[in-house]
DNA sequence: TCTGGGGTCCTAGGACCC
DNA sequence: TCTGGGGTCCTAGGACCC
């Protein structure tokens, strides 16, 4: 038995949200090939226009060959503090029709409407309001899908781009999987494309002819296993509106790779600085701190260290963050990227072990300087800086 | 064409405990 | 002296997503 709400998930994706929060502000990049993006040498596309994707321009495509593309593409920086503004207007929208609401980016969202029977004609109605309110109110552009499951929503807004919605019926949706590319699916990124191919499996259709047992030998019983539920339409996974924060980090790439301890080391205390701040903000603290190593020849290496405490202190992240480092051969052929993450968080005050972060003074250093950033941005304040990365007693301090 | 930055999840081996 | 199986935690790497 179907009725009108036998498809009560949406997925809500904002068409090139970037670019489009980029032309609220300034209208004379509408209708031009835009893509935003860091202009240096090693940079990537972080969003292109639906006019910058006719020059088969994509996002995550380096940028030297997106000017080689189009070379009147318009290029604009990233503003992230802007883009989250306006993604929390984007999700007051979507929670003032559904408290039902599941973010997975800044810019997409699963909302569970089947509560919403008794007030609305169906579900498509309210993706079409959800569009228009998103476009009259914020002045933005979103793509809606519709459907029975998370996924197939998800792979509908897809189909529904730019600027559409596109209804899956339960009744059509197994010609609607079986047509797609398995490329399409969920899981299925260039190394299972890849594995697919050698089976000769190109649509989520021939997908669903494979034996179990041969996908499983090619693939792993667990991803197998998934793939064929999603082939076969089931997605039983509900819309759950919080989720918590598994990890924090930060990272870069460096426009020319660092050589020497010293470059690194003051990469490290911007880094530590940086993600000891969000988990601060978070009010949160990590008992494991990881780093990430990419050498010059893109061979990418992590190490961590699980801590017998939580620490949110830049400083303990950073005199851990160096001595990891250090467990790394091969330093002296370039760094090209260095991170650092925090995880296994817990609330932060949660009780701790005896450490750097026990001495109150670390704290409130910390905290004074956390102040100052969120009121005037990262430029107002550098890192809080030991004369000694290995001396941690806090006997000498300075802010400069 | 030389490949960002923020995440999540899975796998597999080894340590350690019972 | 030689041997077991299970559970949990930690570490490193990799695939994948936006």
């Amino acid at each position: 038995v179907t009725d009108r709400w036998s498809e009560p998930i949406l997925h809500v994706d904002m068409d090139a949200f970037f670019v489009e929060v980029e032309r609220l502000r300034r209208p004379e990049l509408r209708g031009r090939p835009v893509v935003v993006g860091g202009a240096g040498e090693r940079s990537v596309v972080a969003a292109a226009s639906y006019e910058s994707r006719r020059f088969g321009i994509r996002s995550a495509m380096p940028m030297t060959r997106a000017r080689r593309l189009c070379p009147d593409l318009v290029i604009v920086p990233p503003d992230h503090r802007e883009y989250g503004r306006l993604s929390e207007r984007v999700f007051e929208v979507f929670r003032s029709f559904t408290p039902l609401v599941e973010g997975i980016s800044v810019d997409e969202a699963f909302l569970d409407v089947a509560g919403l029977r008794l007030h609305r004609p169906d579900p498509v109605a309210i993706g079409h309001e959800i569009r228009s309110v998103l476009r009259s109110q914020v002045g933005l552009p979103a793509s809606v899908g519709v459907a029975a499951t998370k996924f197939v929503a998800k792979l509908a807004s897809e189909a529904a781009k730019p600027d559409g919605l596109r209804h899956v019926l339960l009744a059509e949706q197994s010609a609607f999987l079986a047509a797609l590319p398995v490329r399409a699916l969920w899981g299925v990124g260039e190394a299972t494309f890849a594995a697919l191919a050698g089976l000769g499996v190109e649509t989520v259709g021939e997908l669903s002819r494979v034996p179990r047992r041969r996908l499983q030998a090619v693939l792993g019983p667990s991803l197998a296993d998934h793939l064929v539920e999603l082939a076969d339409g089931r997605d039983p996974r509900p819309v759950t509106p919080d989720h918590e924060i598994k990890s924090i980090s930060a990272e870069e790439t460096f426009e020319r790779d660092l050589a020497t301890v010293e470059e690194r080391t003051e990469a490290l205390r911007v880094l530590a600085d940086r993600v000891g701040h969000r988990v601060r903000r978070a009010g949160l603290a990590g008992r494991t701190v990881n780093v990430k190593v990419r050498l010059a020849d893109f061979t990418t290496l992590t190490r961590s260290e699980t801590l017998a405490g939580p620490t949110s202190a830049d400083v303990e992240i950073f005199r851990i963050a160096c001595r990891l480092v250090d467990r790394v051969d091969r330093l002296d052929r370039g760094v090209r990227l260095l991170g650092i993450g925090l995880s296994s968080l817990e609330g932060r005050d949660a009780p701790r072990q005896l450490s750097v972060e026990a001495d109150p003074r670390w704290r409130e250093l910390d905290e004074t300087v956390d102040a100052v950033r969120d009121r005037f941005g990262r430029q107002a304040i550098g890192p809080a800086r030991l004369s000694r990365p290995d001396r941690v007693d806090g006997g000498r301090w300075g802010i400069h």
